[in-house]
RNA sequence: CGGGGCGUAGCGCAGCCUGGUAGCGCACCAGUUUUGGGAACUGGGGGUCGGAGGUUCAAGUCCUCUCGCCCCGACCA
């Protein structure tokens, strides 16, 4: 991609409305709008991480046998009214009428949705246990959506749903399950904190939160000075017996929560299989999510300085960028694109930043969106024949022969 | 919903108290000179001053109502 042609208005200054430091920065990056009040557009850059986030999640899921789906935002009332949430949910969940008078929502999150195809469709133990999940747009009337993508009203999640006829069943799904988060939450470059958490409204035996550590955590987490676990002060509140010297507080922002919700919705679905003895059985299932753009903003709350963004290599929408010193040095235009050809053919992903903005404009611009890898064209290889290469995350600097260029960065790019 | 703050060009702001031609910086367009950490000059374009009503000869400014946005709280993946 050529910077030149990219819909990418970084902004000087930070807007008003923006507190926390994931939502100024993407703000400032370009790589979201405001629409209203926690309603996000995605700009060409904040689709790409959006993406990459997607891409991580699906690859893990798909690693463990789950099976990916698309359900619909809209849901008709009729579902909720079955499970009992239409009257429980309360203000959070957004509900209209179609021309016919019919009452529908939009989804929140997809127990009731998922619960009615698998009764359709799953009939024998046979089938079990299965894995459900999709990535997809979720809607929630937060009472305050605050702090960016940290808590929209609309986000993309994804949700995880496994159908079971034993509780063995679902103890195991439900280990597979957090070794994929933890799998997710790694490859996304982030250092996170699996705690016991409470299950709040969606109901269930157990249920563990992972979250990324970051100061400006919306949740505060007890982590055992052994090691040994952790827990949500949610849970810590319920326990008036705990010994609190024992733990140190730290600050989280929950990226992702697991349950073994149990028979609920599947008693009031009536999702019932046939077991090996010709005998109706209820299910009992597990569900699983993960805030997929929650992840984006969770990652600059983790990563960044006073520059900018500082993206994990996973993540970044670019991993090199290209800087042009001058473009109206025709030598330095040629021996840029030329290098910008030769990496794309390699397959990384690269941006040449061939704007006719000062060399100062482009160094502040790299370093604001966070693109791991600058590569500088200009002075040292009018010089001397080498790029200048810079690395975000530590301010490394290297002369790099131009022939040695593909494969050195072919092999910096790596994700970890 | 309670408390607090803010709405003036894409972004950041001044002007309001004390009513009288709507401004500044950045961004944007054209031109010239520039190009190693947000260049300089010249010339441009862009505004229902959040909305409605009122007071007045005259409202961005005063009054009333209203909508939106942000922060704290209750709540919450």
């Amino acid at each position: 991609m050529k910077f030149s042609q990219l819909l990418c208005p970084t902004l000087k200054e930070t807007p008003r409305e923006a507190e926390v430091v994931s939502h100024q920065l993407l703000l400032r990056g370009g790589y979201i709008r405001k629409v209203a009040s926690g309603l996000y557009s995605f700009l060409p850059l904040g689709y790409r991480v959006l993406k990459k986030v997607e891409q991580i999640v699906r690859e893990e899921m798909n690693a463990t046998g789950a099976q990916e789906v698309v359900l619909p935002c809209v849901t008709p009332a009729e579902f909720w009214q079955q499970s009992g949430r239409w009257d429980k949910y309360g203000k959070e969940l957004l509900r209209f009428k179609d021309r016919h008078d019919n009452e529908f929502c939009f989804g929140p999150t997809c127990e009731e949705s998922i619960t009615d195809l698998v009764v359709q469709s799953v009939k024998s133990y046979k089938q079990l246990p299965i894995t459900l999940y999709q990535i997809h747009t979720k809607f929630r009337d937060e009472i305050r959506p605050r702090f960016g993508l940290m808590r929209a009203r609309e986000f993309v999640m994804k949700d995880a749903y496994s159908f079971h006829i034993t509780n063995e069943s679902l103890d195991k799904t439900y280990s597979v399950m957090q070794a994929a988060y933890e799998r997710i939450l790694t490859r996304c470059g982030l250092a996170f904190q699996l705690v016991s958490a409470d299950s709040g409204q969606m109901g269930g035996d157990e249920s563990a939160e992972f979250m990324v550590l970051a100061e400006t955590g919306e949740d505060a987490v007890l982590v055992a000075k052994d090691g040994s676990h952790a827990m949500n002060t949610e849970v810590a509140d319920t326990k008036p017996d705990l010994d609190r010297n024992l733990y140190d507080e730290v600050r989280g922002i929950e990226v992702g929560h697991i349950f073994k919700l149990g028979p609920k919705y599947c008693e009031a679905f009536k999702a019932v299989v046939l077991d090996e003895n010709g005998k109706n059985v209820t299910m009992t299932m597990g569900c699983y999510g993960i805030g997929v753009s929650r992840i984006m903003a969770a990652a600059i709350e983790q990563h960044h300085d006073q520059d900018g963004i500082i993206w994990p290599m996973a993540l970044a929408p670019f991993q090199v960028v290209i800087l042009v010193s001058s473009m109206r040095d025709d030598a330095l235009v040629a021996e840029a694109e030329a290098l910008y050809a030769s990496l794309v053919a390699v397959g990384i992903e690269v941006l040449l930043d061939d704007r006719s903005e000062s060399v100062g404009v482009k160094f502040k611009d790299a370093s604001l969106l966070g693109i791991p890898v600058q590569v500088v064209v200009g002075r040292d290889w009018k010089e001397s024949g080498n790029y200048e290469v810079r690395f975000r995350q530590t301010g490394e600097v290297v002369s790099l022969a131009a022939l040695d260029a593909v494969s050195y960065l072919k092999n910096r790019v790596v994700c970890p």
